[in-house]
DNA sequence: TTAGTTGGTATACTTTAGTATATCGGTAAC
DNA sequence: GTTACCGATATACTAAAGTATACCAACTAA
């Protein structure tokens, strides 16, 4: 890689929007929950049982940082108890390119460090 | 996003090669170690003089992952005293790509939180 | 002779992320 | 009337990531 060119610049010019990137993509959970979601899992207790392993607190937490970044709403319903419904927002549905590439450089440079 | 989509099961099908990416890109100093090399630091003190508040520790403890990763090569060049030089492999080229990725989407990802 | 550079290591600490487990008020089914 | 479901919250903990600071041996330039 060349100092000076191009893409140098382009890459080391905003790290900020690369950590606004990872604040979403690199915890344990939230791409998870995201994929719950969109295999039809609307409820708490739905997601809980849809991913297995993961706690309230964690999920609760999770739910709400992730309505902060706009890539969930959450839907309360008037019924008897009230019901609640999370869904994904198409602004959610722009993660999965991201998630694309990173999986196939995932692959790519599990095939690297293994030696192909 | 529909249930049983074709992006969504490609998304679902491997987030362990998502996580392998993630464990270079998302460290918060092993892409700026890359592109402090990039812009021609090649030297342990030059390294952490460009990044300027790294501590030593922390930059030894990534330059061995970086390397075990085959990002970076450390040669050792017989002076007097030895001196090492660093320098990043085509491999770490491939990041990139990635790098961009995550900034565009970064960036169009605040704009939505922010309400553009 | 003394101060500074090089490529780190050692020890101890804080901060952030994630886990474990118990509990809650309301409701509904048995 | 008791048991279980719902959408969580509370408290306490462990583990991983990162920070702070001091130090080292070998060498060099003043």
């Amino acid at each position: 890689m060349p100092v000076n060119n191009k893409e140098h610049h382009a890459c080391k010019k905003s790290l900020s929007a690369v950590r606004d990137a990872l604040d979403v993509v690199s915890s344990k959970w939230k791409l998870q929950i995201i994929i719950a979601i969109w295999a039809g899992n609307k409820r708490f207790k739905d997601i809980q049982r849809q991913i297995g392993s993961i706690s309230p607190r964690m999920l609760s937490k999770e739910l709400k940082e992730l309505e902060e970044h706009k890539l969930i709403v959450r839907q309360v319903y008037d019924t008897l108890p009230v019901s609640i419904e999370y869904s994904a927002t198409p602004h959610a549905e722009t993660l999965q390119d991201l998630v694309d590439n990173l999986q196939n450089w995932g692959i790519k440079h599990r095939k690297v460090v293994l030696g192909k």
